[in-house]
DNA sequence: CAAAAATGTATTTTT
DNA sequence: TACATTTTTG
């Protein structure tokens, strides 16, 4: 009894149905009446576009810049499929990667083509169609249908259980780590015994293997996924069962592809599947891929399995031409590939032609978002790139009126969001809606002082990504509670709530009841209430696991019959879990409680609690509230895909953007990435561009002086202006950005990335030798002097970060003595009670010695912790 | 067993 | 620094 079947959707159902063009024109009938002729969504069209949207037979690559029109194109070709009959909804296959890019579209198909995304069941991400797929054949995975989706949280609680299991150190090998490996495992569509021997041994003195075997076992067994498994175990499928995959080869007759760039392996090895459909072909493809050195998927090799079967029905005949043709459609830009980190390869994108011999690639540059100045820096900037198809966009002509790419130093990251604070007050005090602002970071830790700053403004922001509703405490505390209830297997989630709130069910208890479990084989839960009613176990504990053995069995039944938003309320109640929150006292309960709330009234949209479970896995974000009129706040990720009038990028400094660890472990090829990101982050303004950086932040609570990114000397001078702050310290930024003659050399400090790997911790050795590599640098590449008088900091031209009377401090020096351990070196740099001199803080003296970290009583900052470089004897 | 203290450890991005 | 987790203490 395999899942539910098509029928059920409403999707592909048989011989005799309406012809595709029936329920599709109906579709559109319904929402637009009679004057809807075909061609109305295609008006406003560029001819680029209308291309990408009128060529669906066939393989089709579109690489669309930024601001090209992309998700316009994508769903405008599926309105047009719909509307000249050429599918039923239910014959399409759109993937997208976010959750938001699947509402989007949904929202967009709906607008263009009425209700006929009602019938478009297979829109959205890949992991919501990969289990999708997976309930339906759950069985052929091992799995029932009813299996759960672990997320991160659960995973590395299981992972540290199997790691505790093999008596490992946990410290030496952290869980957190492996569950890392797994998904890079899973990315690239290995299993445990694909994986290479290298990798297994990496883990765990040779373990590793093992370690990923057992794991894939467990979640057997708790009949559980992980979200790679929502594409390894499809993709299984499909190789093992020939006739499932012919099911989905008949069944969508289109595949779009969003974001391609952003494709890994596993998504690769996906997507041929289902778009390769089996007819007789030559192995040149399977050999080009291994030719090339990619690894050869065997996706290739059971490609070639039974020829279409041509004795079936009607429908056979119908489609026997459509089957041997691929008619997908991938949409992407290889500029904008910034997951490169979580195993995305562009090399999907670039390879595209060969995969599918014969495709039309389109381009789409004509850019209909940002100014001239916005696209000459953007297109500028990434032109350092050497991996690249290479796309030229353009835009009309530059309006005079155009601002150019405003560039702004600051002092340090509080005067930074000071600056920002203030332009943004100009702004709005002209009339600009906070909406159409955003600030996008590096990192998020970026993001406090924004807060902070707005917080003390009075300015509505709003914070988007970070951390998300879902992942909260007390939502997961509550959501076990419902996965329990939802299915009694669900030993995850019963071990995180036994004992909450507080019930006195100690490590002890717990692990009797781990161990009965595992002797009887019986899930968790059941295990308790076997214990419960035993004598092993001391009174105290017995009584409390009775209690919540009976609760749940109680829930358990109200699940029949209780709406779910009811039932949801009373388990939070009747468990004393509010209660708990109740009577803490704490700053944030009240806020807890105010969530618990919302996860109530946000089930609501649910029709069971299932469907809301489900939800929940798969769509780990919150809505916001649009009402409001705020500034946005977020990263550069999840700023992809968006556009606003106008942006802030703040930030620009060597090794927070690019980011250290970005060329730390991806060398080359991770700069390129980080040079990518800032240019889908120059790209998402419209208008009004600012960027900032400043020359002193505070890292790992050491204060760091740093150097402007290297970015900011790949702008081209004429689409840029640099800001003078009248009211500022003015940092070393302006005069120097300005009068550069000779500009940051790239390759200079590519050579020195590369012959010094640095360290992947800012406190080692590798890091510091790299501030000091770049102090070097900097000296020479922003006209600094050394011998100013420091007392000079603050007016445009002056170093203010380097040089001049840090006597101690020497590059050459501290290569050197770096090379030792980090806390060991130069022990006689200062001494406690030395007076010192310090470029932010001004004079002070020596409190504490700790190698190179020194505590220093300030005479105006108070005490801080600094790094022995930053400061020189008074 | 729970609370307090100490210790360690990571601070990039996420379906 | 700041947070999470582990160890110690009551």
């Amino acid at each position: 009894m395999s899942a539910p079947s098509d029928s059920a959707r409403g999707s592909f159902s048989g011989p005799n149905g309406p012809r595709p063009g029936g329920i599709a024109a109906r579709a559109l009938g319904r929402a637009t009446p009679a004057e809807s002729a075909p061609s109305d969504y295609l008006r406003g069209l560029n001819p680029e576009q209308r291309q990408a949207v009128e060529t669906t037979e066939g393989p089709v690559l579109v690489l669309a810049g930024a601001g090209t029109g992309k998700t316009r194109v994508l769903t405008t070709r599926i309105a047009h499929i719909l509307a000249t009959g050429r599918a039923f909804p239910s014959q399409i296959l759109a993937v997208t990667f976010t959750n938001k890019a699947a509402r989007e579209m949904k929202t967009r198909i709906g607008s263009l083509v009425g209700e006929a995304v009602e019938g478009m069941p297979w829109l959205g991400t890949f992991h919501s169609i990969g289990v999708k797929l997976l309930r339906r054949h759950a069985e052929l995975a091992g799995l029932r249908s009813d299996f759960t989706i672990l997320d991160t949280d659960d995973v590395n609680r299981l992972i540290k259980q199997l790691i505790q299991a093999e008596n490992l150190d946990e410290k030496r090998w952290p869980a957190r780590q492996f569950s890392g490996m797994i998904d890079g495992w899973k990315n690239k569509g290995q299993g445990p015994k694909d994986i290479s021997e290298g990798d297994a041994r990496a883990f765990a003195n040779g373990k590793g293997r093992q370690l990923y075997t057992a794991y894939q076992e467990r979640l057997k067994t708790l009949n559980a996924c992980d979200f790679g498994d929502l594409l390894l175990h499809p993709i299984r499928i499909f190789r093992e069962h020939p006739d499932v995959l012919r099911e989905y080869h008949r069944k969508f007759k289109y595949i779009l592809v969003d974001e391609y760039q952003d494709t890994n392996t596993a998504q690769y090895m996906w997507l041929r599947l289902l778009a390769q459909r089996p007819k007789e072909r030559d192995t040149s493809d399977a050999k080009n891929l291994t030719a090339e050195g990619r690894k050869p998927d065997r996706a290739s090799a059971d490609q070639a399995a039974p020829a279409e079967a041509s004795e079936q029905s009607e429908r056979a005949a119908v489609s026997a031409n459509q089957l041997q043709q691929i008619n997908i459609c991938c949409v992407g830009d290889d500029d904008q590939s910034i997951y490169g980190w979580r195993g995305a390869e562009v090399d999907n994108i670039l390879r595209f032609e060969k995969d599918f011999p014969g495709a039309t690639v389109i381009k789409l540059e004509r850019n209909y978002r940002s100014t001239a100045h916005i696209l000459g820096a953007a297109s500028h900037l990434i032109a350092h790139n050497e991996d690249r198809l290479g796309k030229t966009l353009f835009t009309e002509a530059p309006d005079p009126e155009d601002p150019k790419v405003n560039v702004q130093a600051g002092w340090d990251s509080e005067e930074e969001a000071r600056i920002v604070g203030e332009t943004i007050e100009t702004l709005q005090r002209r009339g600009h809606k906070l909406n159409d602002i955003a600030i996008l970071v590096r990192a998020s830790f970026q993001m406090r002082e924004f807060e902070d700053r707005f917080v003390t403004l009075g300015l509505n922001y709003r914070v988007i990504g970070g951390p998300r509703f879902y992942e909260r405490l007390e939502i997961r505390d509550a959501m076990a509670f419902f996965r329990v209830v939802a299915s009694a297997s669900d030993d995850l989630a019963f071990e995180r709530i036994v004992n909450v709130p507080k019930r006195g069910l100690g490590e002890a208890t717990i692990r009797q009841i781990h161990d009965t479990s595992r002797a009887m084989g019986i899930p968790m839960l059941e295990a308790a209430g076997e214990l419960a009613e035993s004598d092993e176990i001391k009174p105290k504990p017995r009584a409390a696991l009775r209690e919540v053995v009976a609760n749940f069995s109680r829930w358990q039944k109200l699940l029949e019959t209780l709406p779910h938003t009811e039932l949801a309320e009373q388990i939070l109640e009747e468990s004393g879990y509010t209660a708990m929150w109740k009577n803490d006292r704490s700053a944030e309960a009240p806020g807890r409680l105010e969530n618990l709330k919302e996860l109530i009234r946000s089930m609501e949209d649910y029709e069971s609690l299932r469907s809301f479970l489900e939800h929940v896995a798969l769509v780990m974000d919150a809505e916001q509230n649009e009402d409001l009129d705020a500034v946005s706040l977020m990263t550069l990720h999840s700023a992809k895909g968006l556009e606003f009038e106008t942006v802030f990028l703040p930030g620009w400094e060597e090794g927070l953007f690019p980011h250290q660890r970005a060329l730390d472990e991806g060398g080359r090829a991770g700069l390129e990435e980080e040079r990518r990101l800032a240019y889908v982050g120059l790209t998402r303004a419209k208008r009004n561009l600012y960027l900032n950086f400043v020359s002193n932040r505070r890292i790992h609570g050491l204060w760091q002086t740093t150097i402007p990114s290297r970015f900011l000397d790949e702008l081209p001078e004429k689409h840029v202006e640099v800001i003078e702050s009248s009211n500022s310290y003015g940092g070393y930024g302006s005069g120097g950005f300005k009068g550069r003659h000779n500009p940051y050399g790239a390759s200079r400090f590519d050579k020195a990335a590369a012959s010094q790997p640095f360290s992947s911790s800012y406190g080692t050795p590798g890091w510091q030798r790299a501030q000091a590599n770049r102090t070097d640098a900097t000296r020479n590449n922003w006209g600094m002097r050394s011998g100013h008088a420091v007392e000079r900091i603050g007016y445009g031209e002056t170093d203010s970060g380097f040089g001049a009377g840090r006597g101690s401090i020497k590059a050459r020096t501290i290569e050197g003595e770096l090379v030792a351990k980090s806390v060991s070196n130069e022990p006689a740099a200062f001494k406690v009670g030395d007076r010192v001199f310090h470029q932010k803080f001004g004079n002070g003296s020596v409190a504490a010695v700790e190698g190179n970290k020194l505590t220093i009583d300030f005479d105006r900052a108070g005490q801080k912790r600094v790094l022995d470089g930053f400061v020189s004897a008074a």
